[in-house]
DNA sequence: TTAATAAGCAACCTAAAGGTTGCTAGTTTA
DNA sequence: TAAACTAGCAACCTTTAGGTTGCTTATTAA
């Protein structure tokens, strides 16, 4: 079982979230980051903020490493990658469809 | 207020569940198409499928037109690609994030 | 003009999401 | 070594998601 591949569908509903995408946006810049440094600047608990990271966790977007007592957590961008892909796949097909329904009309006329 | 902008999370919870995946692969192809024929071939009631219409409706991922007794939907491709965008910023933002910390090593060498 | 079809509405159920508080156990650091 | 800090675990609560069934209304076709 490759180790990368989780479902489209878990990953974009881990991106559902205004909380969770926040916490994208955190880890984006400089080194990895604790839960307690992450948690601070939101005004919800802990507890909280650590279920969300489960879920990022969960669908392959973030990874941690434990050093001493913390628990650091950096991006994973291969499922951001490979999201994106997905998006641009239904993109392409519906610029072929368009494209079919035009020489359909042409055709036609 | 653009009624092309849906905030990011909500689309990327619509597209969070592998019914209204496989939705939106339905509606790419061919024509607009009704609430019964799409709810032909899940195994889950019309009413459960009009729900999850809803969402996709709700976060602008879809259009409905009403013809006779029918209401008829199609893909609005806008969302996609600006949600395809938001990925991308995040990718690259992520490249930088890399690059810098290259410099800062090599600076340190 | 009656029967079949498309779809809306409402009530209901169960499980999961998102949050809380309280407590415990390992690390650091003063 | 005692105090402070990081984080895990468990129990609980409330709202929402995803699904059901039953019924009504509008439109289309025989």
């Amino acid at each position: 079982m490759d180790i990368n591949s989780t479902s489209p569908a878990l990953v974009f509903s881990a991106l559902g979230d205004d909380t969770r995408l926040e916490l994208i946006q955190r880890l984006l810049e400089g080194t990895p980051k604790s839960v307690s440094y992450l948690s601070r600047g939101f005004n919800i608990s802990r507890q909280a903020i650590r279920k969300h990271l489960h879920h990022l966790e969960k669908a392959g977007l973030i990874r941690p490493t434990k050093v001493g007592r913390e628990q650091l957590f950096q991006i994973q961008i291969e499922q951001i990658e490979s999201s994106c892909k997905y998006l641009e796949e239904i993109s392409s097909q519906w610029d072929i469809h368009l494209k079919n329904l035009k020489t359909l009309l042409e055709d036609k006329a």
